[in-house]
DNA sequence: CAAGTATATGAAGGATTATTCACCTTTGGG
DNA sequence: CCCAAAGGTGAATAATCCTTCATATACTTG
């Protein structure tokens, strides 16, 4: 599962000493900072260096360009994402379907808002970007992570359950966003978040196999096609 | 409901002879190209006024910087845009909610399919902008569009519309950009849409008011809250 | 047709920015 | 303690780009 970056976004080399290590956590950091404060079209390697507190010269050591470093950014942050979510997947095989779902929609929920200023930036600085290969190997990542915990549910099976997932990841990553990017009032939003939940709860409902032992091939409208 | 843009992305003035309004026409176009040509961030006014085949100073007779070229853009698109999900909605009123939603659906997903490419494109473009005025007179007139004619269904009312609505909403329009921006092959895409579309039902029908005179104050764990 | 207004032109100015490179400092192993 | 390699510096370069304005052309109206 380990992703190589396109050769031209590929980092110029990785940290050896320690102080290296503490230059590029400062760079990131600083290009965070940048983003907040002035936006994607003032993001400029100077004032990057300038905050970080580094030269200029020390960025160019470690990404080509620019477009690196926006790509390194968000590769840091995607990767943090989807360890959260394939951590919580995994302590929840052979639950209920609710109580997956609930996992799922709260994680990335979580993940999003506990940082939501940054969660923006990130969204904007991922747009002048080559980034189709760092979404796809994130939607990987947790398409796989899902799909295995989904696959062990005590109380429902599906018969479709790649499209059912691809649905249930679509509709989630997508009202996340949608409500971030309403800026809608805390409370507002957290009651959306729970509509989100009944909403995918009965989805599952509407979709699932009949259960037990009574074998029955032709199913209601829902079914999935 | 009209809105006026903020004062500094105002346009400069409104064409008087029908040759302005050509220049002006072949402008908005010639952006789209660009943007579709070579990506936001080579998105130059004097390639955009030569692909229009005018001289910059054109341009800056009707725009007074560039970001207003760009809002007004999106304006136009987000205009068209909500004209068509109202005029839907109009001729959907009083039908069951499931031809609501699926009408919902469907024009939403048409419009943003028609041209996928200068719908992403347009989500780009955006990014580097002061949208959210946008985006929010945009979100207002589809959201008062909506909720007039989910109260005339034929079948089912709802305890909290607004909420049941600014739902549906984030979930139709987070759902559609999200299988945009993963670059769904066709087929998935449109197997997902059909997804949405149980999702969406299910859902109305998991949080509906129990219908006819037996009012049962204790409804279900799904009920709005 | 004449004059006033709208529209169009595009070279030039001024400002910003990405990237390089020659040189300096620090580090850590032998 | 020494020195090769790692890490760091920042002025200089070269390119790009936004915006203006003096000037020219097209329309329209009386």
């Amino acid at each position: 599962m380990e992703m190589t970056p396109p050769r031209h976004l590929a980092p110029r080399k990785r940290p050896l000493q320690a102080r290296s290590a503490v230059t590029l956590d400062a760079i990131f950091e600083a290009t965070i900072q940048v983003l907040l404060a002035e936006g994607v079209h003032r993001l400029t390697t100077t004032r990057v260096a300038d905050r970080a507190g580094v030269s200029v010269g020390s960025m160019y050591q470690y990404f080509p360009h620019k477009q690196a470093l926006l790509y390194g950014l968000n590769e840091r942050y995607l990767d943090i994402l989807a360890e959260k979510v394939e951590k919580a997947c995994r302590e929840h095989h052979h639950t209920s379907t609710a109580e997956m779902v609930e996992t799922l929609v709260t994680v990335y929920w979580q993940a999003k808002t506990e940082r939501s200023d940054v969660t923006k930036v990130l969204y904007t600085s991922a747009v002048e970007l080559d980034n189709e290969s760092l979404i796809a190997s994130f939607v990987q990542r947790v398409d796989a992570a899902t799909t295995a915990m989904l696959s062990t549910a005590s109380d429902a099976s599906y018969a479709n359950l790649p499209l059912v997932n691809t649905t249930l990841l679509s509709v989630i990553f997508g009202t996340v966003r949608s409500v971030f990017q309403r800026n809608l009032p805390m409370s507002l939003a957290s009651e959306v978040r729970h509509q989100l939940l009944v909403m995918c709860l009965s989805y599952l409902e509407a979709v699932r196999l009949p259960d037990g032992p009574e074998q029955n091939t032709h199913s209601g409208i829902n079914q999935v096609s």
